[in-house]
RNA sequence: GCCGGUGUGGUGAAAUUGGUAUACACGACGGAUUCAAAAUCCGUUGCAGAAAUGCGUGGCGGUUCGAGUCCGCCCACCGGUACCA
């Protein structure tokens, strides 16, 4: 055996090995219990960043970590590859999106595979090839025959100087990224998938889902927003116009001082035509953003229609306002408003001197001229409904709505339809033939797939198929008539990866039944928590329409979940001539330190000048602080990457970045080869079957098989790697000052030496196939069971009692196990430390937890 | 704004069910080895204090024999917010 570890050789001989044995081809057997392991595919943006190695070295520890319990394990790999970026780079480099996205395919594969990653790449799959998305376009076309496809109007950006659409992400300060025109908001028709119809399952098979972080399974709950409320009809006066608004609140119903509609509503604009104020005001809300974050924290402006309402109940009349924080697009595009009871309507009332009443008992504390009284009370000043608490004013004032004709108790959610069109190139041309006379209709199947054009030419504003007048053009029962040259959001492709790598290759169907149905559900998935309510809601959303359209049996895609934290990197930087910040790469940092070790100053490597330290964040090209994983490869190994991250922090945190936390997880595995090298150079192996042990021996047995226990719990059920390494490194402190002399020694060392050898494989793969050669048997270590806990060396003959006084420590005793709580408690005060603090006080209780804790209650 | 999360030594973190706060690692300091350095090995390391001991888990308050852990209020930071993926 060499004397030094050499990680650069042996993980190039390890990864041809496993290439060679297709180690990790997975084939469905139904006699194996399966495990499929998915983790979240990567966009191909160039080269792996760190986040993608936390969140694969965690796929590849728990894959094989499953596989050495004995399952048939499947781990695939793919990409998904459609998206904004490709269209950016393309323009960038003056090359087309499909080429760029392939050359970086091929350079991320390769990362991958020198990062160990024991993929079955036997079903990798990209999004952007037809033999994918092919599939997808079938799928819509089934859920456009099922009723479930819409088309209808909806806001984007609107770049009025490129005349194109925009990204939320391309508008920035509300201009155009590249144009810098001011952004507008622009009605256009677009397609729908109805993901409300399953709304109620989406809510309630959440509770299915044990496995899942629960605070993903709360911001799914939020974020789909069931309420129970009441939706009643405004009529107009002088009119007959009317308008629905829906409402939580009822019993809040006779608080109504005004009502609210979207600027874009139609009976607002009717009004704007003779009213040039509210029309000036119609055309400013045209230029207010569109995300919910900017339309939340606006400033809430209005202007009144000039309208009046009729109350459905009093009869009376409230003015009719225009406001930019009613939003066209969700619900009816009207509120009511009831300034006494919401905030928000509060300041709205306060704000353009409009009538506040209260309608509700607050507290003593609370006071109507200065805020609204949001909590639920009793009613008051609201004639017949007068005295009656929340629960009975939802029943009597819906009850009169219903009997008026004037509205209904309803169900409502906050979750909108998904709307899947794109306006641009690189994406999923939408299967869909606009005819002549305005109609729309799925392409028929035997002309699909609608391919994607790759050799194209962007010009940085629009669409190449768009662009092409031909492209579009095609018959539709022997007229005339041209396609859909919007594309699907890239969401739909990520919605059923999952599924399509149980038959990658399959040209016949979307998915093969059976083998989808062996492999599916993924027994765990893991990605980052920014992904907790979208990507995974619409996959959830799109697994049960996969069964519904007979295509699978379950109905979640994902057993289990976890959610990884962020990687982080230290960040550095100069101010620059123009104010701004010249962010300075880590690794051109040397840091300087004080006697506590506490960082005082940085300076550049490169001209020894001070430097400004600005903590860490995200590692990002614009702070200049990523680190690349390939550099880190080269230098270290593989091995020593995926163990400093799996070591370094729980998956959940985020990780910071610290260079000599690497090398002291190199540290670690050079001290782990040292070991076995020395055990190997002492003598011959030997097995501990018959050895009569001493006390050192068997306490490290105890050791050795308590560090077993807990890291099998810890990897297998917890997640929390980083204290399973934490473990072995603490048995290893044990291990490499135990005696090597005699035979039992050897004989406990090389247990020892095969059991952390095993346990470190799923998290340090080569070296533990290379050790596993050394100090294993003849079979592959990707072949051998976890090692097993021995109850019988567990048992230990004495405990460590703690004994507290009030609460606080006073001494440590140790007692044989037997010993009884009376004894203890006569050890206990015989201790000279805790008769210090009991002496002159009266013993007024003593809690005993066995085996463990002692506390005396003295005052 | 709203929804979700996080906050513990000089640093990353541990404490799994309310029971020894700081395991493991990094850094720093001291020593061994070396012509010297690197590497390696050994030791010290929450703060204050000579010690006894006291204090200490973002802040304020509460429950409990006992709180990092439970409850209330607050602060800071992070993720999502429907066209970044």
């Amino acid at each position: 055996m060499e004397s030094t570890y050499n990680p650069q050789a042996i993980e190039a001989d390890v990864q041809k090995y496993w290439t060679d044995n297709n180690t990790f081809c997975a084939v469905e057997d139904p006699n194996k219990e399966k495990f499929y392991c998915l983790s979240m595919f990567p966009y191909p943006s160039g080269r792996l960043h760190m986040g993608h190695v936390r969140n694969y070295s965690l796929g590849d520890v728990i894959s094989r970590y499953q596989r050495m319990q004995g399952k048939n394990v499947m781990q695939p790999m793919g990409w998904d590859a459609f998206g904004l970026p490709a269209e950016n780079a393309a323009i960038k480099h003056n090359s087309a999106p499909a080429t760029w996205t392939y050359q970086n395919i091929d350079y991320m594969r390769n990362q991958l595979k020198s990062l160990g990653f024991g993929y079955d790449w036997h079903r990798e799959l990209a999004t952007c090839k037809q033999d994918y998305y092919r599939w997808e376009q079938w799928f819509f076309t089934k859920l456009h025959e099922k009723g479930l496809v819409y088309k209808k109007n909806a806001t984007v950006n609107w770049d009025p100087v490129d005349q194109t659409v925009l990204a939320n992400e391309q508008v920035i300060d509300g201009r155009g990224w590249r144009s810098g025109a001011i952004v507008e908001r622009k009605e256009i028709p677009q397609w729908f998938i109805k993901i409300t119809d399953y709304a109620e399952e989406l809510l309630n098979d959440l509770d299915q889902l044990e496995d899942w972080p629960e605070q993903v399974k709360t911001m799914q709950k939020n974020w789909i927003g069931r309420s129970e409320g009441v939706e009643m009809t405004f009529q107009v006066a002088n009119s007959s116009d009317s308008f629905d608004i829906y409402t939580t609140r009822p019993d809040t119903l006779m608080g109504v001082t005004y009502v609210a509609l979207a600027a874009q509503h139609p009976l607002a604009l009717e009004a704007a035509k003779n009213n040039d104020a509210l029309a000036a005001f119609i055309a400013e809300c045209k230029s207010s953003k569109t995300t919910e974050a900017d339309m939340a924290t606006m400033e809430k402006k209005g202007v009144d229609t000039g309208l009046q309402a009729i109350h459905p109940i009093t009869g009376e009349l409230v003015p009719v306002w225009a406001a930019n924080f009613v939003l066209m697009d969700y619900g009816s595009g009207a509120v009511m408003s009831v300034p006494g009871h919401d905030q928000r309507d509060f300041e709205f009332a306060t704000k353009y001197g409009l009538k506040i009443a209260q309608v509700i008992t607050g507290s003593a504390d609370d006071d109507i001229s200065k805020a609204a009284i949001t909590e639920k009370g009793l009613l008051i000043n609201s004639g017949e409904f007068d005295g009656l608490d929340f629960e009975q004013a939802f029943k009597a004032i819906s009850d009169k709505l219903i009997a008026a004709n004037k509205g209904k108790v309803t169900v409502n959610y906050r979750l909108r339809d998904w709307g899947v069109s794109r306006q641009r190139y690189w994406g999923t041309p939408i299967p869909m033939i606009n005819l002549a006379n305005g109609e729309s209709v799925p392409v028929p199947e035997d002309q699909l797939p609608v391919v994607l054009p790759e050799d194209v030419v962007m010009n940085g504003v629009t669409s190449p198929i768009k662009d092409d007048p031909e492209w579009a053009k095609t018959t539709y029962n022997g007229e005339d008539a041209l396609r859909e040259t919007d594309t699907f959001d890239t969401f739909m492709e990520s919605s059923w990866y999952y599924a399509r790598y149980c038959s990658p290759n399959d040209d016949q169907a979307m998915l093969d039944p059976e083998k989808a149905n062996y492999w599916l559900p993924v027994d765990q998935y893991i990605g980052g928590i920014e992904h907790a309510i979208l990507h995974l809601l619409y996959a959830r959303f799109f697994h049960k329409l996969l069964r519904d359209v007979g295509l699978v049996n379950s109905s979640e895609p994902f057993k289990s979940l976890l959610c990884q934290g962020m990687v982080l990197a230290d960040t550095y930087y100069r101010e620059a001539a123009n104010g701004g910040q010249d962010w300075i790469a880590p690794a051109d940092v040397d840091v300087e330190r004080d006697d506590k070790g506490q960082v005082i100053s940085a300076i550049s490597k490169l001209d020894g000048q001070p430097v400004i330290s600005a903590g860490m964040s995200k590692m990002s090209k614009s702070k200049n602080n990523g680190i690349d994983p390939q550099e880190v490869i080269e230098q270290y190994g593989a091995d020593t990457v995926r163990l400093f991250i799996m070591f370094t922090s729980p998956p959940e945190q985020t990780l910071e970045w610290s260079d000599s936390g690497v090398e002291g997880a190199h540290r670690f595995l050079k001290r782990v080869w040292k070991l076995v090298h020395d055990f190997v150079e002492s003598g011959q192996a030997c097995s501990i079957e018959g050895l009569s042990l001493n006390s050192q021996q068997k306490t490290l047995r105890r050791e050795l098989h308590k560090t077993i226990r807990k890291v099998s719990d810890d990897i297998g059920r917890r997640n929390t790697f980083n204290t399973a390494i934490a473990a072995i490194m603490e048995l290893m402190n044990h291990l490499t000052k135990a005696s090597l002399e005699t035979t039992e020694d050897r004989a406990v060392m090389h247990e020892a030496l095969r059991a952390v050898v095993l346990m470190l494989t799923p998290i340090v793969p080569h070296l533990s196939h290379r050790l596993w050669q050394i100090v294993g048997d003849e079979n592959d270590v990707e072949d051998t069971l976890w090692p097993q806990v021995d109850e019988s060396a567990l048992i230990e003959d004495e405990k460590l009692i703690i004994v507290q006084v009030n609460g606080k420590l006073r001494a440590k005793i140790t007692v044989a196990a037997d010993t009884t709580q009376n004894d203890v408690e006569q050890l206990a005060l015989a201790d000279e430390n805790v008769n210090k603090f009991t002496d002159d006080k009266t013993i007024r209780k003593v809690i005993y937890v066995p085996g463990k804790l002692l506390n005396i209650v003295a005052n």
